[in-house]
DNA sequence: AATCTTAATTTTGCATGCAAAATTAAGATT
DNA sequence: AATCTTAATTTTGCATGCAAAATTAAGATT
């Protein structure tokens, strides 16, 4: 597995807190540059200036460099020679790749999560349902998107596979970059919703084959919304 | 997608030829130490001298911790705050972790590329099939990995999608890992070469839920090959 | 002799320096 | 005025420098 990345996955109860960590410039930066680029901070295609963020961060170029290549490694920023980094393009034929990866991907989680699970992550899960359909009411999208990531993050972990993590954190990099930028309709919406139900009912039964293909649906169902709103 | 790798995938016929690629050092760099890790060249757990590999490849430091930084976001390398980077162990919780999911993405694979590949790749993945063959007779170990990562490569290619395509090579990197250490059964070997036979089958008659599960079995074998060999 | 301190040495994390390449600006040519 | 040269400026890729942390070595203490 990788160096520990900065997410905020959700702490499973029987796991030390508190742990002071002082993190490197070049872990900082990556963090805050992967954020920006992904919140569309940074647009696509969108110059990086090395002497700008330097200043901006206090930091000098050494570890910043050291944070645009691993984020050039991750595909979100795209070196060119000499001529430095850019925000790699979010392109739509990039976007459709990625999607039938992370359904695969999930559905394997689905799998695995199904058979490993422990109870507190599915009473997770069904607390962050039930927050998920407050968000909807309230109509907070940006709420509704953080917590749904919790919810996928959850079943994620359940799958007690790490690799599989790490590559789904990948490809859910690129997907997320998209949501940002695409809306959705208000129908989608109570859709994903409902299929989010799914979700939680066929976790809960420990249905492996079931919650698999109901996660690979979910997510070609956001593949359609986000493909409309993107036009492609 | 990502900056261009440094691998050596078969090139696709209508694609330019001979552009003359002149590599920064941080690229040369990481591509050398991934072979190197990959080969076993350096060894598990082995601490990485930065000075010693600065002056083995007559660079500063700047670009080798550049290089040291993208592989430990691969998981190839393990950063320790303070105490710099060794190699990262080769435990087999990780290996088995690895095998699923480069099943589920070979199998994805394996559906696209019986929908997309053209006829030039079909009958590329036919003449390596024979290559293979020979090698197996030959009983070159070595060569026999090096065609089969070919055949691989070329049904990955085929599947079009540069996503799957990078993160199967990240996945790929860990087994491959093992692989070098781990040596194979000649009854294993054998059963093998047949499964690359089925492979070619089910591409010619462009099956894409046959070669699916075909690619998948074929990963769990070798799993237990690796398993076996391991001790796990 | 084994353990503990403390000082010397090495290594790490980051900042700064510098030449080559790319970009911009300014003047020359049509 | 638009295009072309050429020089000035900026940016990039990498090397080097330097303080803090870690490691090792050396001497002190039991």
């Amino acid at each position: 597995m990788a160096r520990k990345r900065a997410t905020t996955f959700p702490v499973h109860p029987n796991r030390p807190r508190e742990t002071i960590l002082r993190l490197s410039l070049h872990d900082q930066l990556l963090g805050r540059l992967r954020a920006m680029v992904i919140e569309g901070e940074l647009l696509p295609e969108a110059k990086i200036d090395e002497k700008d963020l330097c200043t901006r961060f206090g930091v000098s170029r050494t570890p910043l460099r050291e944070a645009l290549k691993v984020l050039a490694s991750e595909g979100l920023v795209t070196l060119i020679a000499h001529r430095g980094a850019i925000v790699s393009p979010l392109d739509m034929a990039e976007l459709s790749a990625a999607f039938p990866v992370m359904g695969s991907l999930e559905a394997l989680a689905g799998e695995l999560a199904a058979k490993n699970a422990d109870d507190w992550e599915i009473a997770e899960v069904a607390r962050l349902q039930e927050q998920l359909v407050d968000m909807h009411t309230a109509g907070n999208l940006r709420a509704y998107f953080e917590v749904n990531k919790m919810i996928h993050e959850i079943i994620l972990s359940a799958a007690r596979n790490p690799v599989l993590s790490q590559l789904y954190g990948q490809v859910a990099l690129k997907v997320r970059r998209a949501r940002f930028t695409a809306n959705m309709s208000s129908e989608r919406w109570a859709e994903a919703i409902a299929e989010h139900a799914m979700i939680l009912r066929a976790l809960q039964a420990r249905d492996g084959k079931e919650l698999s293909s109901i996660l690979r649906a979910h997510l070609d169902h956001k593949f359609e919304t986000v493909r409309a709103a993107f036009g492609g």
